[in-house]
DNA sequence: AACCCGTGGGT
DNA sequence: TACCCAAGGGT
Protein backbone atom coordinates (compact mmCIF):
# COMPACT_ATOMS: atom_id res chain seq x y z
CA UNK A 1 0.00 0.00 0.00
CA UNK A 2 1.16 3.61 -1.25
CA UNK A 3 2.35 5.03 2.04
CA UNK A 4 -0.15 8.08 1.23
CA UNK A 5 -3.13 5.46 1.70
CA UNK A 6 -1.71 4.72 4.61
CA UNK A 7 -1.44 7.63 6.20
CA UNK A 8 -4.89 8.69 5.24
CA UNK A 9 -5.94 5.52 6.49
CA UNK A 10 -4.15 6.26 10.02
CA UNK A 11 -5.56 9.83 10.14
CA UNK A 12 -9.39 9.10 9.76
CA UNK A 13 -8.53 6.37 12.70
CA UNK A 14 -7.38 8.67 14.46
CA UNK A 15 -9.75 11.26 13.84
CA UNK A 16 -12.80 8.52 14.75
CA UNK A 17 -11.08 8.61 18.37
CA UNK A 18 -9.91 12.64 19.23
CA UNK A 19 -11.93 14.67 16.74
CA UNK A 20 -12.32 18.01 18.54
CA UNK A 21 -15.82 18.65 19.55
CA UNK A 22 -16.50 21.89 17.86
CA UNK A 23 -19.91 24.10 17.82
CA UNK A 24 -19.93 23.53 14.26
CA UNK A 25 -18.77 20.58 13.52
CA UNK A 26 -20.76 16.89 12.89
CA UNK A 27 -18.65 14.89 14.92
CA UNK A 28 -17.47 11.30 12.31
CA UNK A 29 -19.96 9.25 14.64
CA UNK A 30 -22.74 11.75 13.52
CA UNK A 31 -21.61 11.85 10.20
CA UNK A 32 -21.30 8.30 9.69
CA UNK A 33 -24.64 8.03 10.87
CA UNK A 34 -26.03 9.87 8.13
CA UNK A 35 -26.19 13.32 9.66
CA UNK A 36 -25.78 16.21 6.94
CA UNK A 37 -24.23 19.41 8.39
CA UNK A 38 -25.55 22.46 7.37
CA UNK A 39 -23.95 24.37 4.96
CA UNK A 40 -24.73 27.78 6.53
CA UNK A 41 -22.73 26.97 9.98
CA UNK A 42 -20.14 25.21 7.64
CA UNK A 43 -19.51 28.35 5.80
CA UNK A 44 -20.37 30.58 8.88
CA UNK A 45 -17.63 29.01 10.98
CA UNK A 46 -15.20 28.67 8.21
CA UNK A 47 -15.25 32.73 7.30
CA UNK A 48 -14.59 33.72 11.38
CA UNK A 49 -12.18 30.89 11.24
CA UNK A 50 -10.11 32.69 8.53
CA UNK A 51 -6.73 33.51 10.65
CA UNK A 52 -8.40 33.07 13.69
CA UNK A 53 -8.21 30.88 16.50
CA UNK A 54 -11.14 28.19 17.28
CA UNK A 55 -11.35 29.53 21.09
CA UNK A 56 -11.89 33.19 19.57
CA UNK A 57 -14.55 31.91 17.33
CA UNK A 58 -16.90 30.12 19.59
CA UNK A 59 -18.52 33.02 21.32
CA UNK A 60 -18.93 34.78 18.01
CA UNK A 61 -20.76 31.60 16.01
CA UNK A 62 -22.96 30.97 19.16
CA UNK A 63 -24.39 34.68 18.47
CA UNK A 64 -24.43 34.70 15.17
CA UNK A 65 -26.44 31.70 14.57
CA UNK A 66 -28.55 32.15 17.51
CA UNK A 67 -29.36 35.54 16.00
CA UNK A 68 -29.41 34.79 12.41
CA UNK A 69 -30.10 31.30 11.83
CA UNK A 70 -30.25 31.06 8.71
CA UNK A 71 -28.17 32.55 5.23
CA UNK A 72 -31.95 34.21 4.58
CA UNK A 73 -31.88 35.80 8.19
CA UNK A 74 -28.46 36.85 7.61
CA UNK A 75 -29.21 38.01 4.19
CA UNK A 76 -32.21 40.46 5.63
CA UNK A 77 -29.64 41.98 8.31
CA UNK A 78 -28.75 45.18 8.45
CA UNK A 79 -25.18 46.75 7.87
CA UNK A 80 -24.68 48.21 11.08
CA UNK A 81 -25.84 44.96 13.22
CA UNK A 82 -23.39 42.95 11.71
CA UNK A 83 -20.58 44.88 11.85
CA UNK A 84 -21.71 45.59 15.40
CA UNK A 85 -22.15 41.57 15.84
CA UNK A 86 -18.58 41.27 14.53
CA UNK A 87 -17.00 43.78 16.24
CA UNK A 88 -13.79 42.88 17.98
CA UNK A 89 -12.52 39.33 15.64
CA UNK A 90 -10.96 41.71 13.56
CA UNK A 91 -10.31 41.52 9.48
CA UNK A 92 -13.62 43.19 8.80
CA UNK A 93 -13.43 42.82 5.13
CA UNK A 94 -14.76 39.18 6.60
CA UNK A 95 -17.81 40.56 7.92
CA UNK A 96 -18.45 43.09 4.52
CA UNK A 97 -18.15 39.98 2.54
CA UNK A 98 -20.20 37.92 4.99
CA UNK A 99 -23.46 40.08 4.55
CA UNK A 100 -22.15 40.11 0.45
CA UNK A 101 -21.99 36.54 0.18
CA UNK A 102 -25.23 35.98 2.27
CA UNK A 103 -27.58 37.84 0.17
CA UNK A 104 -26.21 36.41 -2.56
CA UNK A 105 -26.75 33.08 -1.95
CA UNK A 106 -30.07 34.34 -0.56
CA UNK A 107 -30.61 35.86 -3.72
CA UNK A 108 -29.49 32.07 -5.79
CA UNK A 109 -31.51 30.09 -3.56
CA UNK A 110 -29.34 28.33 -1.15
CA UNK A 111 -25.18 27.95 -1.18
CA UNK A 112 -23.89 26.19 -4.39
CA UNK A 113 -22.43 22.80 -3.53
CA UNK A 114 -19.44 22.70 -6.02
CA UNK A 115 -15.58 24.07 -5.08
CA UNK A 116 -15.78 26.29 -8.81
CA UNK A 117 -18.84 27.99 -8.01
CA UNK A 118 -17.90 29.06 -4.42
CA UNK A 119 -14.99 30.52 -5.26
CA UNK A 120 -17.24 32.95 -7.22
CA UNK A 121 -18.91 34.09 -4.11
CA UNK A 122 -17.25 36.89 -1.93
CA UNK A 123 -15.50 35.88 0.85
CA UNK A 124 -14.42 32.73 -0.11
CA UNK A 125 -11.13 31.66 -1.59
CA UNK A 126 -9.27 28.40 -2.56
CA UNK A 127 -9.42 27.09 0.97
CA UNK A 128 -13.10 27.91 2.33
CA UNK A 129 -14.82 27.04 -0.99
CA UNK A 130 -12.80 23.64 -1.00
CA UNK A 131 -13.61 23.09 3.01
CA UNK A 132 -16.97 24.18 2.24
CA UNK A 133 -17.53 21.28 -0.90
CA UNK A 134 -15.52 18.81 1.32
CA UNK A 135 -16.86 18.78 5.02
CA UNK A 136 -20.50 20.02 3.99
CA UNK A 137 -20.82 17.77 0.83
CA UNK A 138 -18.08 15.12 1.15
CA UNK A 139 -16.63 16.08 -2.43
CA UNK A 140 -12.84 14.98 -2.37
CA UNK A 141 -11.49 18.38 -2.65
CA UNK A 142 -7.56 19.19 -1.15
CA UNK A 143 -8.15 21.45 2.10
CA UNK A 144 -4.81 23.36 2.97
CA UNK A 145 -4.91 25.74 5.24
CA UNK A 146 -2.03 26.59 7.99
CA UNK A 147 -2.47 23.24 9.46
CA UNK A 148 -2.44 21.44 6.27
CA UNK A 149 0.73 23.32 5.07
CA UNK A 150 2.82 22.67 8.32
CA UNK A 151 1.56 18.84 8.98
CA UNK A 152 2.70 18.49 4.87
CA UNK A 153 5.45 20.01 5.20
CA UNK A 154 6.88 17.79 7.65
CA UNK A 155 5.42 14.67 6.19
CA UNK A 156 7.89 14.98 3.20
CA UNK A 157 10.58 17.06 4.81
CA UNK A 158 10.30 20.08 2.05
CA UNK A 159 12.42 22.55 3.06
CA UNK A 160 11.38 24.97 0.86
CA UNK A 161 10.08 28.24 2.52
CA UNK A 162 6.59 29.97 2.33
CA UNK A 163 4.79 30.85 0.43
CA UNK A 164 7.23 30.24 -2.46
CA UNK A 165 6.13 25.84 -1.34
CA UNK A 166 2.95 26.52 -1.38
CA UNK A 167 2.15 24.97 -4.98
CA UNK A 168 4.35 21.99 -4.03
CA UNK A 169 2.42 21.76 -0.79
CA UNK A 170 -0.38 21.57 -2.35
CA UNK A 171 0.51 18.44 -4.71
CA UNK A 172 1.87 16.25 -1.69
CA UNK A 173 -1.90 17.23 0.31
CA UNK A 174 -3.54 16.57 -2.74
CA UNK A 175 -1.67 13.25 -2.90
CA UNK A 176 -3.35 12.14 0.69
CA UNK A 177 -6.81 13.45 -0.21
CA UNK A 178 -8.98 10.25 0.27
CA UNK A 179 -12.10 9.21 -2.18
CA UNK A 180 -14.64 8.74 0.67
CA UNK A 181 -14.46 10.89 3.73
CA UNK A 182 -12.29 13.79 2.33
CA UNK A 183 -14.35 15.97 4.82
CA UNK A 184 -13.32 13.89 7.61
CA UNK A 185 -10.45 13.79 6.27
CA UNK A 186 -9.44 17.47 6.09
CA UNK A 187 -10.56 17.83 9.63
CA UNK A 188 -8.50 15.56 10.54
CA UNK A 189 -5.35 17.18 8.89
CA UNK A 190 -6.55 20.36 10.71
CA UNK A 191 -6.70 18.56 13.88
CA UNK A 192 -3.50 17.09 13.65
CA UNK A 193 -1.55 20.20 12.82
CA UNK A 194 -3.75 22.00 15.48
CA UNK A 195 -3.23 19.49 18.68
CA UNK A 196 -0.38 17.15 18.06
CA UNK A 197 1.75 18.77 15.11
CA UNK A 198 1.70 21.45 16.00
CA UNK A 199 3.75 24.76 15.49
CA UNK A 200 6.40 24.44 18.12
CA UNK A 201 7.68 20.92 20.31
CA UNK A 202 5.32 19.00 18.67
CA UNK A 203 3.75 16.06 20.32
CA UNK A 204 5.53 13.70 17.89
CA UNK A 205 5.23 10.46 20.48
CA UNK A 206 1.45 10.21 20.30
CA UNK A 207 1.42 10.95 16.58
CA UNK A 208 -0.59 8.45 14.40
CA UNK A 209 2.07 8.56 11.96
CA UNK A 210 5.09 9.36 13.42
CA UNK A 211 6.60 6.72 11.76
CA UNK A 212 5.91 8.01 8.45
CA UNK A 213 6.99 11.59 8.64
CA UNK A 214 10.22 12.07 7.02
CA UNK A 215 11.31 15.28 8.89
CA UNK A 216 11.03 13.67 12.50
CA UNK A 217 12.92 10.65 10.95
CA UNK A 218 15.68 13.73 9.74
CA UNK A 219 15.21 14.88 13.44
CA UNK A 220 14.18 18.56 11.73
CA UNK A 221 10.43 18.52 12.63
CA UNK A 222 9.84 21.58 14.88
CA UNK A 223 12.09 23.09 12.14
CA UNK A 224 9.24 23.01 9.09
CA UNK A 225 7.98 24.81 7.80
CA UNK A 226 10.48 27.29 6.84
CA UNK A 227 9.11 30.65 6.38
CA UNK A 228 10.61 33.77 4.28
CA UNK A 229 12.49 35.91 6.33
CA UNK A 230 9.61 39.17 7.72
CA UNK A 231 10.15 42.72 7.64
CA UNK A 232 10.03 44.67 11.13
CA UNK A 233 7.15 46.01 11.80
CA UNK A 234 6.93 49.62 11.74
CA UNK A 235 5.76 51.91 14.13
CA UNK A 236 3.11 54.91 13.75
CA UNK A 237 1.69 57.49 15.58
CA UNK A 238 -1.67 58.92 15.51
CA UNK A 239 -4.47 61.29 17.44
CA UNK A 240 -8.02 59.89 18.77
CA UNK A 241 -10.65 62.47 19.81
CA UNK A 242 -12.64 61.39 22.79
CA UNK A 243 -15.58 64.08 22.74
CA UNK A 244 -18.23 63.95 24.79
CA UNK A 245 -21.61 65.95 25.49
CA UNK A 246 -22.64 67.37 28.96
CA UNK A 247 -26.01 65.94 30.32
CA UNK A 248 -28.74 68.63 31.33
CA UNK A 249 -29.87 66.25 34.72
CA UNK A 250 -26.21 65.75 35.86
CA UNK A 251 -22.89 67.30 36.39
CA UNK A 252 -21.09 66.80 33.48
CA UNK A 253 -18.33 65.51 35.40
CA UNK A 254 -20.03 62.55 36.62
CA UNK A 255 -22.11 61.39 33.21
CA UNK A 256 -21.45 62.14 29.63
CA UNK A 257 -25.44 62.69 27.79
CA UNK A 258 -23.64 61.81 24.24
CA UNK A 259 -20.49 60.41 22.50
CA UNK A 260 -19.17 61.41 19.14
CA UNK A 261 -18.48 58.14 17.50
CA UNK A 262 -17.75 58.02 13.35
CA UNK A 263 -18.29 55.18 10.63
CA UNK A 264 -14.98 54.77 8.81
CA UNK A 265 -14.75 54.07 5.48
CA UNK A 266 -16.01 51.26 3.71
CA UNK A 267 -12.45 50.13 2.60
CA UNK A 268 -9.25 49.75 4.07
CA UNK A 269 -8.31 49.96 7.78
CA UNK A 270 -11.01 49.39 10.22
CA UNK A 271 -13.43 49.75 7.42
CA UNK A 272 -16.78 49.98 7.91
CA UNK A 273 -16.45 50.01 11.75
CA UNK A 274 -17.74 52.83 14.34
CA UNK A 275 -15.18 54.94 15.83
CA UNK A 276 -13.72 57.71 17.29
CA UNK A 277 -12.58 60.08 15.36
CA UNK A 278 -8.96 60.29 14.69
CA UNK A 279 -6.23 61.14 12.54
CA UNK A 280 -2.30 60.83 11.58
CA UNK A 281 -2.08 56.71 11.62
CA UNK A 282 -4.14 56.24 8.72
CA UNK A 283 -3.41 57.86 6.39
CA UNK A 284 -6.03 60.96 7.43
CA UNK A 285 -4.81 64.31 8.25
CA UNK A 286 -7.37 66.38 10.18
CA UNK A 287 -8.08 68.59 13.03
CA UNK A 288 -10.15 67.92 16.39
CA UNK A 289 -13.91 66.84 15.11
CA UNK A 290 -15.41 69.91 16.87
CA UNK A 291 -14.96 72.45 19.81
CA UNK A 292 -13.64 71.51 23.19
CA UNK A 293 -11.14 72.39 25.76
CA UNK A 294 -9.11 69.06 25.00
CA UNK A 295 -7.00 67.50 27.15
CA UNK A 296 -4.22 64.76 26.58
CA UNK A 297 -4.72 61.22 28.55
CA UNK A 298 -2.12 59.48 27.68
CA UNK A 299 -1.31 56.67 25.00
CA UNK A 300 -3.50 53.65 23.59
CA UNK A 301 -0.77 51.12 22.22
CA UNK A 302 -2.18 48.81 19.16
CA UNK A 303 -0.50 45.84 17.21
CA UNK A 304 -1.83 45.57 13.89
CA UNK A 305 -0.76 43.02 11.23
CA UNK A 306 1.88 45.64 9.65
CA UNK A 307 2.55 48.40 11.68
CA UNK A 308 2.87 48.75 15.63
CA UNK A 309 0.18 51.68 16.68
CA UNK A 310 0.74 54.29 19.36
CA UNK A 311 -2.28 56.76 20.02
CA UNK A 312 -2.51 60.04 21.73
CA UNK A 313 -6.34 59.94 23.16
CA UNK A 314 -7.94 63.13 23.87
CA UNK A 315 -10.70 64.14 26.01
CA UNK A 316 -13.28 66.79 26.17
CA UNK A 317 -16.17 68.34 26.61
CA UNK A 318 -17.82 69.66 23.08
CA UNK A 319 -18.84 73.37 22.90
CA UNK A 320 -21.38 74.04 20.40
CA UNK A 321 -21.81 71.23 17.12
CA UNK A 322 -19.26 68.92 16.13
CA UNK A 323 -17.77 69.21 12.44
CA UNK A 324 -17.86 65.43 11.79
CA UNK A 325 -19.31 62.35 13.22
CA UNK A 326 -22.55 61.49 14.54
CA UNK A 327 -23.20 61.73 18.24
CA UNK A 328 -24.28 58.91 20.64
CA UNK A 329 -26.89 58.82 23.51
CA UNK A 330 -24.62 57.36 26.28
CA UNK A 331 -27.79 54.79 26.46
CA UNK A 332 -27.20 53.71 23.00
CA UNK A 333 -23.52 53.57 23.19
CA UNK A 334 -22.28 50.25 23.41
CA UNK A 335 -18.08 49.47 23.82
CA UNK A 336 -18.76 46.21 22.54
CA UNK A 337 -19.99 47.55 18.83
CA UNK A 338 -16.33 49.34 18.63
CA UNK A 339 -13.13 47.30 17.16
CA UNK A 340 -10.85 46.03 19.86
CA UNK A 341 -8.55 49.12 19.37
CA UNK A 342 -11.20 51.95 19.80
CA UNK A 343 -12.61 49.77 22.70
CA UNK A 344 -9.48 50.22 24.59
CA UNK A 345 -9.54 54.20 23.76
CA UNK A 346 -13.00 54.25 25.38
CA UNK A 347 -11.82 52.49 28.27
CA UNK A 348 -8.76 54.76 28.85
CA UNK A 349 -11.14 57.96 28.55
CA UNK A 350 -13.58 56.07 30.88
CA UNK A 351 -10.86 55.29 33.55
CA UNK A 352 -9.16 59.21 33.02
CA UNK A 353 -12.43 61.25 32.65
C1' DA B 1 3.21 38.96 -6.80
C1' DA B 2 3.50 41.56 -2.97
C1' DC B 3 1.03 44.07 0.05
C1' DC B 4 -2.93 45.12 2.89
C1' DC B 5 -5.99 43.69 6.50
C1' DG B 6 -7.09 42.60 13.46
C1' DT B 7 -6.79 40.35 17.37
C1' DG B 8 -5.43 37.56 21.24
C1' DG B 9 -3.01 33.75 23.29
C1' DG B 10 1.28 31.23 23.74
C1' DT B 11 6.25 31.15 24.52
C1' DT C 1 9.46 42.28 25.96
C1' DA C 2 9.20 40.69 21.49
C1' DC C 3 7.91 37.50 18.39
C1' DC C 4 5.02 33.83 16.49
C1' DC C 5 0.99 32.77 14.15
C1' DA C 6 -4.17 31.21 13.74
C1' DA C 7 -9.55 26.72 9.46
C1' DG C 8 -6.98 33.39 4.31
C1' DG C 9 -9.01 36.65 0.91
C1' DG C 10 -8.87 40.82 -1.86
C1' DT C 11 -6.44 43.68 -4.78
Amino acid sequence: MRDETVISARLLEWYDRHARDLPWRVGPAERAAGRIPDPYRVWLSEIMLQQTTVAAVAGYFHRFTARWPTVEALAAARDEDVMAEWAGLGYYARARNLLGCARAVAARGGFPTTRETLLTLPGIGPYTAAAISAIAHDSPETVVDGNVERVVARLFAVRTPLPAAKPELVRLAASLTPQRRAGDHAQAMMDLGATICTPRSPACGICPVVDLCRARALGIAAELPARAAKTPKPRREGIVWVGTTPDAALPAAILPAAVLLERRPARGLLGGTLAFPSTGWDGSDQGPPGDADWRELGKVRHVFTHFQLDLTVMAGVLMGQPRRGQLIAQSEFDPAALPSLMRKVWNRAKDQG
